[in-house]
DNA sequence: TTAAAATCGCTGGTC
DNA sequence: GCGATTTTAA
């Protein structure tokens, strides 16, 4: 391996034998945790029981007493703020430099590995990360090809499935027909399999693919004196002598076999996360990972972290109990040594409204209290709820924020923008190619894209090559045709400026040329200028990479959301967000509307999964409750209007699980009833599926990548040959030149076309 | 090609 | 009941 990872080499670490101070002020637990570096290793951390500071400190005291040098620890996270936390305080703490450490998320240790080997899969180093815009666009072009009805399934089902089957990794070969039911009528295993062509085609991944390729790169075999060895994977369990694991409760299968194949030289595999806290099966994540850690690695050592910094020991009795009616969990018993602290508040309202107003004149009563705003949250479960919140919040001028908004990379500017560059750096991006295609205008319409899009799938080419190919010919009428050629022209020039200049000139250029700026600059409205400024925005962001790869692979992987306001104003307001959105965050006074049942617990969760899905609203209802360090409040209301409609509701039955001796319960209508279970209770049974009594851990077998041929169908064509062609009728052939035909047609003229455009006459019925 | 009309769907959302 | 997307009409 040759690049910059032994970039730290000149770093001395102290001799094993020195005091470590940073040791002391860690309690028992922790410091056992961060003490115990050999072998497996589950750290249980429960909410607010110092989970950062023991993962900090303990890839420092590796690194520290010379255990292993930076380049031989790999430290995953889930999300790149994780990562960029964990980054600043080891190197805080180490003095040491972050180049070459493996610290990062799962998808983007994969890309790097990957990146190394990427043509053992099909693929080139530069291959593109498809986003969900992306994957939709190829998914609705599938499903036209296929003749699929997308009313009936629309893209996103279909995407959904096929990431499903990817967080399983479980790619198109190893699936049965039954594993995908009736999905798209039937044909849902061929748009698989033609997804991941397409992908191929393409030199794209999607992020499951990032993962999934690593496991087909591990898996490669070849036989040395007999013995059969891995060579790939070998060489990355040889490096990694340490992992460390964060969220362990989040991994989905392949993130599993992907850990667990890298573990299995060293052993030394720490993961660190806590059962309760697991609300993302939705996405693809195995509770059951972490539930069966200790018999997935014998010997394995389980650490418990229980003692809380954060809450109340009443906001942590009444999580606790709460938590408590969960069966599938591990157990912890979680403790503090700070006051008892105020019961919490559980409020019942008549509307949604009251509840609005009731929660900003609770913050406004705090605010006279001299509570800041920035340590105030309001944490919903589900996006419909925030707007009334927002009214209200409005309507009194209590300052906000909504963590979780849409982010800069996904504005249209911004994503327009980057088509092009992605153009420019890999031709092959049609996804991204079709995105700029006619954008500005520039008279291509629907017709000749599909024109071309067929074109480029029969003959599994791209689409910018099938424009190279089409050109020539008379396939492209007028208009169109010379946009096409000129842009083409513009492509070219592009890829010479690439190869010469810094890639921000490059930017500017391409935007400029293109007539793209120009197309806003048109548009004379506040929004447009907005715009102006985003692009603006955007190449300034660029001057922080070397190279325009290393740019788009940031965008792809790293997909940051920009701070709308000032750090400093950001805490002088209200945040408000979603319980999903607020795991790992904390905060003074935590407002929880919504608690309604079918509202929280959530409808739908209980329907699609029973009994797994209460169990993970519950984890979720446990995950609010503990982000509030001195007060929280609940509220429901008696009814409330759901999609335009009056429902009449009943109190969560999660208020009826917390002991009634810390809550205050407060009501403004006739007390409510609470929850009583008897009449769902057959529905849950009903409805309860296989989801938790999957079996032991699913072995990866070999899987041995296959490279589809180029199929293309033999059509001789000879002159004298009567043929038919869709758009200029029958014709007779007079010249043929490899796979472009002069064809004398009988009412449009002399024409050159694609061979592949024409069937012979006594064929076309 | 654009604008109006109709339709859909509606839990969570990182990489 | 609302907003985004898609279809249809001009």
């Amino acid at each position: 391996m040759t690049d910059t990872e032994h970039a730290g080499a000149d770093f001395v670490p102290e001799p094993a034998t020195s005091r470590h101070s940073y040791l002391d002020s860690l309690n028992p637990a922790q410091r056992e945790a961060v003490e115990a570096l050999d072998g497996p290793v589950l750290v249980l951390a429960g909410a607010g029981t110092g989970k950062t500071r023991v993962l900090t400190t303990r890839l420092g005291h590796l690194l520290t007493t010379g255990r292993a040098r930076p380049w031989q620890v790999l430290a995953v996270t889930f999300t790149n703020k994780a990562a960029r936390e964990m980054r600043d305080r080891v190197s805080q703490l180490t003095g040491a430099p972050t180049e070459g450490w493996w610290l990062g998320t799962f998808h983007s240790l994969a890309a790097r590995i990957l990146r190394r080997h990427a043509e053992l899969v099909g693929l080139t180093g530069s291959f593109t990360i498809l986003d969900t815009d992306d994957q939709l666009r190829l998914i609705k072009q599938l499903l036209e090809a296929e003749n699929v009805d997308h009313k009936r399934w629309p893209a996103r089902l279909i995407l959904s499935a096929i990431e499903r089957w990817k967080d399983r990794a479980l790619t198109p070969d190893r699936l049965k027909p039954e594993d995908a039911g009736d999905l798209a009528g039937g044909r849902m295993l061929a748009l698989y399999s033609a997804y991941q062509d397409r992908l191929r085609t393409l030199n794209a991944c999607d992020f499951g693919d990032l993962l999934q390729h690593c496991l087909t790169l591990f898996a490669i075999t070849e036989t040395v004196d007999g013995q059969t060895r891995f060579p790939v994977l070998e060489q990355y369990q040889d490096r990694f002598r340490y992992i460390l694991v964060d969220e362990y409760q989040d991994t989905n299968q392949a993130q599993y076999f992907w850990l667990r194949l890298l573990a299995q030289r060293h052993r030394n595999l720490c993961c660190v996360g806590d059962d309760d806290q697991s609300i993302y099966s939705w996405r693809g994540a195995e509770i059951g990972n972490i539930l069966r850690f200790e018999s997935d690695f014998p010997g394995a050592k389980v650490i418990r972290l229980e003692q809380n910094y954060r809450s109340t020991a009443r906001i942590l009795s009444a999580a606790s109990a709460l938590i408590a009616h969960n069966q599938g969990r591990l157990g912890k018993t979680l403790f503090c040594e700070g006051a008892a602290g105020d019961p919490i508040v559980a409020r019942t309202v008549w509307d949604g409204e009251e509840e609005a107003r009731w929660v900003v004149d609770e913050i406004e009563a705090l605010e006279r209290q001299k509570v800041r705003l920035g340590d105030v949250a309001i944490l919903v479960r589900a996006g419909y709820q925030m707007r009334e919140q927002e009214d209200r919040l409005i309507t009194v001028g209590v300052r906000y924020r909504v963590v979780g908004g849409p982010r800069f990379y996904e504005r249209r500017e911004i994503r327009d923008a980057l088509a092009y560059l992605r153009v420019v750096a890999q031709p092959a991006d049609d996804l991204a190619f079709e995105r700029i295609i006619n954008v500005p205008r520039r008279g291509i319409g629907a017709t000749t894209i599909r024109t071309l899009s067929s074109f480029a799938r029969r003959e599994r080419i791209p689409m910018t090559e099938a424009v190279l190919r089409l050109l020539p010919t008379d396939e492209l009428t007028g208009k169109a045709r010379r946009s096409l050629g000129q842009l083409m022209q513009d492509f070219d020039r592009w890829r010479a400026v690439a190869g010469s200049r810094p890639h921000t000139d490059l930017a500017r250029i391409v935007l400029d040329e293109s007539g793209y700026t120009a197309m806003w600059q048109a548009e004379k409205t506040v929004e447009a200028q907005g715009r102006l400024e985003n692009l603006k925005e955007l190449v300034a962001g660029m001057e922080e990479f070397e190279t325009l790869a290393g740019f788009l692979e940031h965008v792809s992987l790293v997909m940051e959301a920009t701070e709308a306001g000032d750090a400093n104003a950001a805490a002088e307001m209200v945040t408000l967000m979603t319980l999903h959105a607020a795991k790992g965050l904390e905060f003074g006074h935590v407002f929880l509307p919504g608690w309604e049942e079918g509202v929280f617990p959530s409808q739908r969760s209980m329907d699609e999964t029973g009994v797994a899905g209460l169990e993970e609203e519950r984890r979720l209802a446990y995950v609010g409750l503990t982000r509030a360090k001195t007060r929280a409040y609940i509220s429901s209301a008696a009814r409330r209007r759901i999609y335009g409609m009056w429902q009449d509701t009943l109190p969560s039955r999660f208020l009826s699980e917390i002991p009634a001796d810390h809550l205050d319960r407060q009501s403004d209508i006739a007390p409510a009833s609470g929850f009583d279970g008897s009449g769902y209770r057959g529905l849950f049974e009903a409805s309860r599926q296989a989801a938790v009594n999957r079996r032991g851990p699913p072995m990866l077998d070999d899987v041995a990548y296959t490279v589809t041929p180029r199929t293309r169908p033999e059509q001789p064509y000879d002159a004298g040959h009567r043929v038919f062609h869709e758009k200029f009728g029958p014709g007779t052939v007079r010249l043929v030149d490899a796979d472009k035909l002069t064809i004398q047609f009988d009412h449009a003229g002399e024409k050159k076309v694609m061979d592949s455009f024409v069937v012979p006459l006594d064929q076309a019925t």
